[in-house]
DNA sequence: ACCGAGCCCTAACGTTGTTAGGGTGGCGGT
DNA sequence: ACCGCCACCCTAACAACGTTAGGGCTCGGT
């Protein structure tokens, strides 16, 4: 049995070594690189080991995104430090564009085609939370009674999701679509701030 | 030298047959099935001639994006029938996320990074160019001065754009995308109003 | 000491984009 | 009317991809 378990953190171990070096694969030469053979090769095993971890391509790659998210979340959890509520959200659009202009690949295989719709809304989920929850307290602060916070989230994140991906697919420039971020978001809370 | 203009023709016939190929296939069996041996047999031709018409499969795609395009294009120019310019910006807004439901491979296309910055750029300028317009018009209409009406645009676009994928990529659905995009645009032009 | 089970490799299949090379048919010049 | 050339089009192939099959090796338990 001590051996089982052995066995069993040795393969935990490689299954998280995989993810690792999909990662440093997918971050330094692009998701045109990112192949089991590739990734095998840097785990010095033979392609098919790959398989014994992952169903397939498409499995570890939504565990490389879901990395992704984490990361993100990581991110804009930090922007908790900020007091003062207003100035917290602009740093978190801020923070949103910066981190798909600092992993662009990785951005890209977040919101790609290979995860299908719930796996990334779970992916996703803690990261929307923090947004949901900064939303609520946004209103609560301003006195603002949104009509459905989770639509105004939706809203905001895919204002977000779109601004930013405008910065790294088109020639935006990525400083540009922090400022737009930015300037979009305080727009929205301000539309939102006016009475009807 | 008639016979030179025949050929030309001829040419450009088969190359247009490609191309509508390309966007049946596109459209109806999702882009996993965009094959360029699949063309060619829909086009009944074997596979190099599209190269004679093409240097690689990105400079079809590339092309079949440009029709999504002028598709959009036509779309959402069609919205200049609501002479009421607040009800026109709703019907752009709803007009673009059901373009891309009606379209998602397409749209996928539209946006995917087959296609680099450049020319999607190049591709997008007249749709956005209606937008363009439309939003100069609303702001001459309100005695709204924006800071820079391109910025504006980009960020209208950037949110369309981030909310229409919302719908089709997330299981958000592509009706309350279109009532999150008509909400989203409203509110932004709300606080566009509202002075500084 | 043997035997079984897991680990890992080589080899292969089918499919993709893309290129090379040959055959064929019609057009222009003599 | 014939001949040569050119453009068109096909078959065959290559490299790389995701993925699967099958066999050998090693290690642990009886």
């Amino acid at each position: 049995m001590s051996t089982g378990t052995r066995r069993a953190r040795e393969r935990a171990s490689t299954r998280e070594r995989i993810i690792e070096a999909g990662l440093r694969v997918l971050e330094s030469e692009g998701i045109s690189a990112l192949t089991i053979r590739r990734i095998a090769t840097d785990v010095e095993y033979a392609a098919p080991i790959v398989y014994q971890h992952f169903a397939n391509k498409d499995a570890l790659v939504l565990e490389l995104a879901a990395h992704g998210y984490r990361m993100m979340l990581a991110e804009l959890e930090q922007t908790a430090q900020e007091p003062d509520i207003d100035r917290r959200m602009m740093q978190l659009a801020l923070e949103y564009v910066r981190f798909a202009g600092e992993h662009p690949h990785l951005y890209q295989v977040m919101n790609g085609p290979a995860v299908d719709a719930e796996d990334r809304r779970r992916a996703a989920a803690a990261a929307i939370a923090v947004l949901e929850e900064l939303l609520t307290a946004w209103s609560a602060a301003h006195d603002v009674v949104l009509a459905d916070v989770e639509e105004a989230c939706d809203i905001v994140w895919g204002t977000l999701y779109g601004i930013a991906s405008l910065g790294y697919l088109d020639t935006i420039g990525n400083e540009r679509a922090g400022r737009l971020a930015q300037q979009a978001l305080r727009t929205l809370l301000r539309g939102w701030r006016t009475d009807l």
